[in-house]
DNA sequence: ATTTAATATTGCAATATTACGATAATAATA
DNA sequence: TATTATTATCGTAATATTGCAATATTAAAT
């Protein structure tokens, strides 16, 4: 089949799962670096930055902006991308809190 | 093409994300944390829990062992798979890194 | 209203991921 | 050694992701 049977799993799971998956790229880490580096950013800072054509990175930013980390102003000229401070602190809690509640060991 | 241009990110930004791809599936976060709540755990308790197919639940325990997730013993009867401790500390420290990096605003 | 500069969308090709049935391999037990 | 229980691998199908060329859209500037 090939599809990811999310409903199977909790809404947490399927949370961070999804979060995840937004940094399973190393072009979108370097997008969030990038943009926390400048405070702001035009796209096309972000082609000759990376090294990806504008589409690429264009989508890149879309799957950043789907799970809500981006704000600011989207279209025409002279954009604003900014990471969403909200956005993040709790994308960071919700990876704090999921790497501490594993903390036993057996072997 | 469809292949990710590893090759023009850092080292950090490839294993950043490539330490969030294996946590960008819902049946890696819940085998993680189940493993946590037992301590060890057998494949078959993996698989009663969770609710996919053998194989699947195998070659998700798979993509956890490759980054050196898990230790213990991996093959016969009764196994026991465990989170690896000192994996696990490097990995909360490499998000938590990250996240921290990202503080700034600027709309 | 045209031009210009920047970003978004579309369409397509290549590769990766997810999932499972069938089967193989492994190791303990009878 | 044959059986049993458990995990791994293979083969295959469906879907997702990555990437870019071509094109469209947008908004400011001329």
């Amino acid at each position: 089949m090939g599809v990811s049977k999310s409903h199977i799993f909790s809404l947490q799971q399927n949370e961070l799962a999804q979060a995840a998956k937004v940094l399973a790229h190393p072009a979108r880490i370097a997008i969030l670096e990038y943009i926390s580096k400048q405070d702001s950013c035009i796209c096309t800072d972000l082609v000759d930055e990376i090294g990806l054509a504008q589409p690429t990175i264009s989508q890149h930013l879309n799957e950043i902006k789907k799970i809500g980390l981006l704000k600011g102003t989207f279209e025409g000229k002279n954009l604003c991308y900014c990471i969403d401070q909200e956005m993040w602190s709790q994308l960071k809690l919700l990876f704090n809190t999921f790497f501490s509640t594993i903390t036993k060991n057996c072997c």
